[in-house]
DNA sequence: GAGCTATGTCATTTCCGGTTGACATGGGGC
DNA sequence: GCCCCATGTCAACCGGAAATGACATAGCTC
């Protein structure tokens, strides 16, 4: 028998439930599945988490966290983000984790309002706080389009860019994000 | 009942399957569903198209065909494409159908292999060849991301920005793409 | 128009996955 | 050491959706 250790157990399980949703969506996970991966009998995700739903509205709250974005400079962050745009995917794998959670997430139709409400909360709103000035719905909501569309990019993508067509990139996701802080 | 025509009760069977399988994922679109909306017998889906599986293999590769960027009028495109992201999702659908079922099926690790070299060939070829110019790799890439970015923003949210806030959007927006095809 | 086959319809079955409740047991509190 | 509750396990249930097979009939062939 598993060892006795509630927290332990819901940790064990919300860390499989995330790669299991990140991986196959909501309607494509299985809590049979997740049960098993966290060593688990599936009646405990029941009895932790409510059910599905709640399962993964934990797995979604645990994976959305505030983006630091009142660390960046004004001044050079469009570099700095356009430089980890251009690198590597399986750098950041956290990052890019929570990030496949919320894709798969949103293009599902039970869970895109959960999603939706969580980006606006805890990514959309920092994001309106930091980018400032007149039409910040507007230009948030490019900025946080592209961002979102550089980590897909980024995501799917056979191979990194390399040389001059790299720092071309660069150059021009910088500018491109630069242009839309400034009103 | 149904008039007898086999060829024409595929095609609104396939046509129904896109739309729901666009809408909801595989898991999420129900056969009956689709049945109900094509006028036809859920039955039929299996004669036809053997099951579910064959149903979406062949919504699939009816999806991927090359996209006609080429009748895309340099000039005006951007702003086009701006006002069409700054609609409603279930505004437009001819046109962005193919890409949210191509969208959600990239996130079921099932068909994402098949749907990811299908968009490198058909999607990023002619985005490549539509762009043109020096570095085209780089500022393809660019142009895909906000692109996705776009489609997967406005998949996601509740509600059109209105008034002044849609103005500044369409506005920011064709700017950015008008950019990123200029050399 | 008789007969046959492809097409369409219906009822039923099967399967799958989430949920539930009864039962087992480890381990802390007394 | 005993009791009790929290934790873990198991088997069964239930609803919904896909698949299946029997049946009806339109429409073509002759």
């Amino acid at each position: 028998m598993r060892k006795r250790d509630a927290e332990a157990t819901q940790a064990a399980i919300l860390a499989a439930a995330k790669i299991h949703f990140a991986r196959s969506g909501y309607e494509g996970a299985f809590l049979r599945d997740i049960a098993a991966d966290a060593g688990v009998d599936a009646a405990l995700i029941n009895r932790y988490f409510g059910g599905k739903d709640g399962l993964f509205a934990a797995a979604l709250k645990h994976s959305i966290r505030p983006h630091a974005f009142h660390d960046w400079q004004r001044e050079t962050f469009a570099v700095e983000m356009a430089k980890m745009m251009a690198g590597h995917a399986h750098q950041d794998m956290d990052r890019t984790h929570a990030f496949q959670f919320l894709l798969r997430a949103a293009t599902s139709p039970v869970t895109a309002p959960l999603v939706n409400a969580a980006v606006q909360e805890r990514f959309m709103g920092p994001i309106r706080a930091w980018i400032g000035g007149p039409n910040v719905e507007a230009r948030a909501r490019i900025f946080a389009a592209v961002f979102i569309g550089l980590l897909v990019e980024r995501l799917i993508r056979d191979e990194p860019l390399e040389g001059r067509e790299r720092k071309v990139f660069i150059e021009r996701t910088a500018a491109v994000l630069q242009s839309l802080v400034e009103a």
